[in-house]
DNA sequence: ACATGTGAAGCTATTCACAGCC
DNA sequence: GGCTGTGAATAGCTTCACATGT
């Protein structure tokens, strides 16, 4: 396989561009254009054009590129042409909140567990998974296949969960505790926080209207 | 203004080492150097001093930082000293999730105001607030000083509502709808999507997979 | 001796501009 | 004529290394 190593930044913007590729399938459009690529996500199409030359040659010069094509072959690039496994941590509002969201799907993710340290949630329904212990965290992962991780646990607990986690072999996890994660260099993590997020935006107000 | 432009990639970090400062203030820690702060953060210490050097010569040489002055300054340019007037449009799961997070106000954000769409929740309580209609989210933003917004609303209604929050003045948001919002210039935006997240992590699995 | 602050170097990402193909 | 793919130019970010101050 080529090992162009594909930029951390283009990575990041690929589902983007894949939900906007979604939206003119939708709309039966057969074929499209990095230039409207472009104005639907908002960046130019130098850009666009760069970041899907690193998937490979998928256009057609003159023309554009195929809608449905270009679908596949990013949902391939992402991993998600198949549904992958995912598993909630932390059946607190958060955990019951991503658990009840219908959006994952769609983009290629089904939550088959669900776990949760407090005894009188084990074994109750959650949307249609029953609940786990904790404790049930090794055993559990690797009985439902999960290969994704959404930590949605309190804070101070966090580390010793996620610490099993990755002892189960889990190699992806998606952390929505406000703590900085310790891991092997073998496992992606990605954090949301959106007090960082908020206080982003409180900058930028700071600064005043000058931009 | 003579003040050079503090890049986009520092301010995304300022936050961070905010969160770190505040643990080193707790752990009774009156000094503490650049080395010491990049450990915390996972990241390089010449990176930090580049980073707070944006904000003015707060260190001293020879020493380090002093903890409560490097916290006071951070605020400060985060716009976080005094407390930030917040609301939420959209009361459903995750509405109700963010709600009854209490981390927010420790960094430096209250929410006083939520609004929703649905007859039966308007006039009803929100974790100590009262649920607002929509159609008084021009009224309701001034009347509670609201700077910055939080959209929890369904992808397709979201759109129209940020017309009207734009339209009663407000210059920041965070959008947790997955759809790319149409805004002023002047306004600025912050989208948290998980399933963009999921995709990204996704994209590593895919790669690591084969090797 | 020790740690900051900062030009300069090194690296990465974005944008330009045009060759190549339809 | 239209649009992609891409080397080259540009802009921006990170890291180095050392002068500066305590």
């Amino acid at each position: 396989m080529e090992r162009t190593q594909i930029p951390e930044t283009t990575i990041q913007r690929l589902p983007v561009y894949l939900r906007c590729l979604l939206q003119a399938q939708q709309d039966r459009k057969p074929v499209i254009s990095s230039v409207e690529i472009a104005e639907m996500v908002g960046t130019n199409a130098a850009q666009v054009r760069k970041d899907l030359s690193y998937l490979g040659e998928l256009g057609t010069r003159g023309i554009g590129y195929d809608v449905e094509a270009l679908i596949a072959h990013v949902s391939k690039s992402l991993g998600v042409s198949e549904l992958r496994r995912a598993a909630i941590v932390g059946y607190g509002r958060l955990g019951g909140a991503l658990k009840s969201y219908t959006g994952f799907s769609d983009r290629g993710f089904d939550i088959v567990a669900v776990f949760d340290a407090s005894p009188d949630k084990i074994g109750t329904d959650a949307d249609g998974v029953t609940i786990r212990s904790v404790d049930e965290l090794d055993a559990g992962l690797a009985e439902e296949g999960v290969e994704i991780v959404i930590m949605a646990t309190p804070a101070a607990e966090t580390q010793a969960l996620v610490d099993r986690v990755v002892g189960a072999g889990i190699k992806a996890i998606l952390n929505l505790a406000p703590v900085r994660l310790q891991v092997p260099d073998d496992v992606a993590v990605r954090q949301v926080c959106m007090s960082t997020d908020l206080q982003i935006l409180s900058f930028y107000l700071a600064q005043g209207g000058e931009r």
